[in-house]
DNA sequence: CTATTTGTAGCTAATACAGTTACAAACACT
DNA sequence: AGTGTTTGTAACTGTATTAGCTACAAATAG
């Protein structure tokens, strides 16, 4: 249970958002959806709250929606709103500074992490949370 | 110590063998670099072996040195070689199969990991070992 | 005022990784 | 053959991260 899946989560309940427009959907619905428990997801929802891709009220009637059009929310942003860490970790200890290698490795592998992280974004940057929602109510028509 | 910095520590090993061509390193003065433990490189070194970017042998004399020509080593099959995993785990455990959302995020959801994969591939298979090598002998020279 | 809902603190269990010790197997050298 | 060196690997510990859960204060609608 160690691996990250917050980002699958955020895109899973995100579609529920988008699905239900300008409704407020309870963090208890959310859970039903996701097969998780409430305040999972409620503090998945800060995280995209802080971000500014949700809207959550507290109190009867609460719940939370989005706070943009789906087709004005792509999955980089989604990505970035939950994923604390890059695709690979530097050294856990700095390595041996005495040796050549040791000394300049862990630059090279940090411009290396920039680039990686360029690519995820070229890459998800080119879905919006719409074009994500139509495919899986595609597959729901098909299914 | 939970994030994974063994493709961290590949590069750096795979560097440290670059640099001592055609040369046994033992995996004592690797880890002597890295900061780390003789096992740890040792374990790392299986992984690099079974996908056949270095050759060790064991005995007096033994060690570690590179399969191929630096130049014929590209990082993503360094990253493949030692990830176990995809960018972003899919949900822990299956959502629940009679919303319509969650009866097909989780394919959605497997395409993006692969077309995430596909760019950090594009991405790292731009780098040669020699030329991450030559970055790092690089910045040995400046600093 | 009451019922509902979020936000959040605090705890437990599961998992993964790094680090370490220990030792068998392989090998070179004499 | 015998000795010393080195890898390969099993087994254990410590630590960090995540998911899941309970509990409760704060906010809100009616």
């Amino acid at each position: 249970m160690a691996a990250n899946s917050q980002f699958s989560m955020a895109v899973h309940v995100l579609s529920m958002l988008a699905r239900s427009k300008d409704e407020n959907l309870k963090s208890d619905y959310l859970a039903g959806s996701v097969n998780t428990n409430a305040v999972v997801v409620r503090r998945l929802l800060g995280l995209l709250g802080h971000a500014k891709l949700v809207v959550s009220q507290t109190g009867a009637n609460g719940g939370t929606r989005l706070a943009r059009c789906p087709n004005e929310i792509d999955l980089w942003e989604i990505y970035q709103a939950v994923n604390c860490g890059e695709v690979f970790a530097l050294h856990a200890k700095a390595p041996n500074q005495d040796c050549p290698v040791g000394k300049n490795i862990e630059a090279v592998l940090c411009c290396l992490q920039k680039d990686i992280d360029k690519g995820i974004q070229e890459k998800l940057s080119k879905y919006t949370l719409q074009s994500v929602f139509e495919m899986v109510a595609q597959g729901a028509a098909v299914a």
